[in-house]
RNA sequence: CGGGGUGUAGCGUAGCCCGGUAUCGCGCUUGGUUUGGGACCAAGAGGUCGUAGGUUCGAAUCCUGCCACCCCGACCA
C-alpha cells in the first residue's frame, strides 16, 4: 500500500475510492454492491443522524418503524411509483431452504416453500406506509400526520460506488399526511429548507434549492424539490429530495378523512429523504490530496493531541500538562483524543489524523513544556502556529468555528467560480468540456429538449432554482422563449 | 445487460508469451535502538496462485466453463 493517495487532479474517482477506504469510512463487502460502513465512517453518519433527527423533532415529527418487506399487491397500488422502481427491486419468493440431496452439506431453495405472494424489499416505503395510514386517518383531527423513519432500503443498482450508490443504503424517510394541498406543499418546502440548512450549517456544503423537471421527478410525486451540491470535480450531487405527493398515494390506498364541514376528501401527502449518500457529498466537497477534511460539527474527533516524547518519564511530564487541557476541552463539549500511544511515531500520527480529517491537531513536546507553548495545526489550511498553553482552550474553540465557516466559504467560492451563465449553444458545449461545473441557462420547458441536451452533452437539468429570477430568454438548444434560467450539470 | 480488462499472503505486485508449486515492497510477530512530518537494524510467521474441469510425467503458466471485481456504455438517490 503506497503512502499517499491518488491525486485529485489526476484521477478524481480513484482518489475518492481510495480515500473512503484509507480513511476507514467504508469498504466493499462480500455482497455485491453492498458496503460495510466502518466505525469511523459510521460515527460521522451518527452525527448526521443526530443533527437531522433533532431538526425533524423540532418541526413536529416523530419516529416510527415500518417493515422491510412490501407485499407485491401493495407495492403496485400506486402505478407510477411501482413502475418507476420496478427495474431495481429485490424480490423475496421463498421462505425456506433445505439440504441439497445432490450436494451434501450444501443448501438449496426449497421449492415447496414458495410464497403465495412475493414480497418486495422496499426501495422506498410509501406503499407500506400509506396502506397503514388508511387505518390511522379518519378525521381532520388525525391530521397532520408527521412521521419519519430511519431505515435501510434496497435498490438493485448495476454500478455501485461506496456511499454514492450502493444496492442497500441507510436513510431517513419522512411521510406526512395533510388536510389541504397548501399545507402539504408548505411541509414539502419546509423539509427542503431543513435539508438545506443541515447541509450548509453542519456539512458546510452550500446547496442550491430547486425543483426537479418532470423527467427527474420522483415516481408518484406531483413535484420533487431537491438540494444540489457541487463536488470538487464540478459534478453535481443530489443531496436530498422532498416530494409533494398530491393525493396520488391517498387515492391509491384510499386514505380519506372527514373535514370539519363533514365532507369526505382524500388527504394530501409528502415524503422526503436523505441518505448515506450525504457521506459522499461531505467527502467530495472538502477533502484534499492528503485526506479527509471534516467540518468540526460532524467530526467524530475534533481535536487530537499528539505528545512528542522519549521514554515514559517525558510522557508523564507532558501528560501533566495535557490532561487538564483535555478535561477543559471536554467540559466545553469538544471531543478530544489524546494519542499517547508509543506504538507509532509522531510523524505517522500526523499523517494518519490528516488522512482522517481531524480538524485540529495539537502537538506538545519537551521544547513546548520548557516554553509553556503548544503547536496548533489546522487541517483545512495546514497552517501551524504556536500558542501559549494558557490560551489554548480558547484558541481551539474559536478555531473550530473558524474552520467550520472557512470550509463552507471555500466550497461556496468554488461553486461560484465554477458556475457559468451561458446564452449560446457553442458556449454551453465548450464550457461543459473545458470547465465542468454548473451552467445557468435558458430552457424551453419541454422534456424533449431536456432529453436531447442530455443525449448531446450528458448534462442534465439538476434543478429549477427556487430563487431563480424571472428573465426573458431563449432556450439554449431550440431558441424557444424561456422565463428563467435552470441549472445544468453532469451529475453523480 | 453489451464492449474491454484484471484475479498470485491482510494490501500492492513480479513470474504467465517460452510449463518444473512462487518474487519484491508495505503490513504483521519478536528483540533492540528510536520518537518535533509516515523511524532503523536483526530474526521470524504467513500462499489450496479466484473457482471447477481438461491437456501433461508435471500447470500460477496452456485450453474450456463459471464466479468476482474494475473501466467504458444503457439505468439511477
Amino acid at each position: 500500500m503506497s503512502k499517499s493517495l491518488p491525486k485529485r487532479s489526476e484521477n478524481y474517482s480513484e482518489w475518492y475510492n481510495e480515500l473512503v477506504k484509507r480513511a476507514d469510512l467504508a469498504e466493499n463487502s462480500a455482497v455485491r454492491g453492498c458496503m460495510v460502513i466502518k466505525p469511523y465512517g459510521y460515527s460521522i453518519w451518527e452525527k448526521m443522524q443526530r443533527a437531522l433527527d433533532d431538526m425533524f423533532k423540532e418541526t413536529g415529527h416523530t419516529n416510527a418503524y415500518f417493515p422491510l418487506f412490501v407485499p407485491k399487491s401493495l407495492f403496485e397500488a400506486e402505478e407510477k411509483n411501482a413502475e418507476g422502481f420496478a427495474k431495481e427491486c429485490a424480490v423475496v419468493t421463498h421462505y425456506r431452504l433445505k439440504n441439497n440431496p445432490d450436494k451434501p452439506g450444501k443448501l438449496m431453495v426449497d421449492p415447496e416453500a414458495k410464497l403465495e405472494e412475493e414480497l418486495i424489499v422496499r426501495p422506498t416505503s410509501e406503499a407500506i406506509i400509506w396502506s397503514t395510514y388508511k387505518n390511522w386517518i379518519q378525521s381532520y383531527r388525525d391530521l397532520p400526520l408527521l412521521i419519519n423513519q430511519w431505515a435501510n432500503v434496497v435498490r438493485w443498482e448495476m454500478r455501485t460506488r461506496l456511499f454514492l450508490r450502493t444496492a442497500e443504503f441507510l436513510w431517513q424517510e419522512g411521510h406526512t399526511a395533510h388536510a389541504t394541498r397548501e399545507e402539504a406543499i408548505a411541509e414539502t418546502e419546509q423539509m427542503l429548507h431543513v435539508y438545506a440548512t443541515f447541509a450548509e450549517e453542519f456539512m458546510a456544503v452550500p446547496v442550491i434549492r430547486g425543483k426537479k423537471t418532470a423527467n427527474e421527478r420522483f415516481a408518484g410525486a406531483e413535484d420533487t424539490y431537491c438540494i444540489e451540491a457541487m463536488m470538487q470535480d464540478g459534478k453535481a450531487l443530489q443531496a436530498g429530495t422532498s416530494h409533494f405527493l398530491g393525493q396520488n398515494f391517498a387515492k391509491a390506498f384510499d386514505v380519506k378523512f372527514v373535514s370539519k364541514e363533514n365532507k369526505q376528501d382524500y388527504v394530501w401527502g409528502t415524503s422526503w429523504g436523505v441518505s448515506t449518500r450525504l457521506m459522499g457529498a461531505l467527502i467530495m466537497a472538502h477533502s484534499d490530496d492528503e485526506g479527509l477534511i471534516l467540518p468540526p460539527k460532524l467530526a467524530p474527533i475534533q481535536v487530537v493531541i499528539v505528545p512528542i516524547f522519549k521514554g515514559e518519564e517525558q510522557l508523564n511530564l507532558i501528560s501533566e500538562t495535557v490532561l487538564p487541557i483535555v478535561a477543559e476541552l471536554k467540559k466545553k463539549g469538544i471531543s478530544v483524543k489524546f494519542d499517547h500511544s508509543d506504538k507509532q511515531s509522531p510523524g505517522f500520527k500526523f499523517a494518519e489524523y490528516e488522512l482522517k480529517g481531524v480538524p485540529i491537531r495539537l502537538a506538545i513536546g519537551a521544547r513546548d513544556l520548557a516554553n509553556g507553548t503548544v503547536e496548533v495545526a489546522r487541517r483545512d489550511t495546514k497552517e501551524k502556529k504556536t500558542y501559549a498553553i494558557s490560551e489554548i482552550v480558547e484558541t481551539v474553540s474559536n478555531l473550530l468555528e473558524d474552520i467550520q465557516t472557512n470550509i463552507y466559504q471555500r466550497a461556496l467560492n468554488f461553486r461560484f467560480e465554477n458556475t457559468h451563465q451561458v446564452d449560446t449553444w457553442d458556449e454551453f458545449t465548450k464550457i461543459l468540456e473545458e470547465n465542468p461545473g454548473f451552467i445557468a441557462a435558458h430552457w424551453d420547458g419541454t422534456p424533449e429538449t431536456e432529453e436531447k441536451i442530455k443525449e448531446l452533452t450528458k448534462a442534465t437539468i439538476r434543478c429549477i432554482p427556487l430563487e431563480a429570477v424571472e428573465e426573458e430568454g431563449k432556450c439554449i438548444l431550440t431558441g424557444n422563449p424561456s422565463s428563467k434560467r435552470v441549472i445544468f450539470a453532469k451529475s453523480y
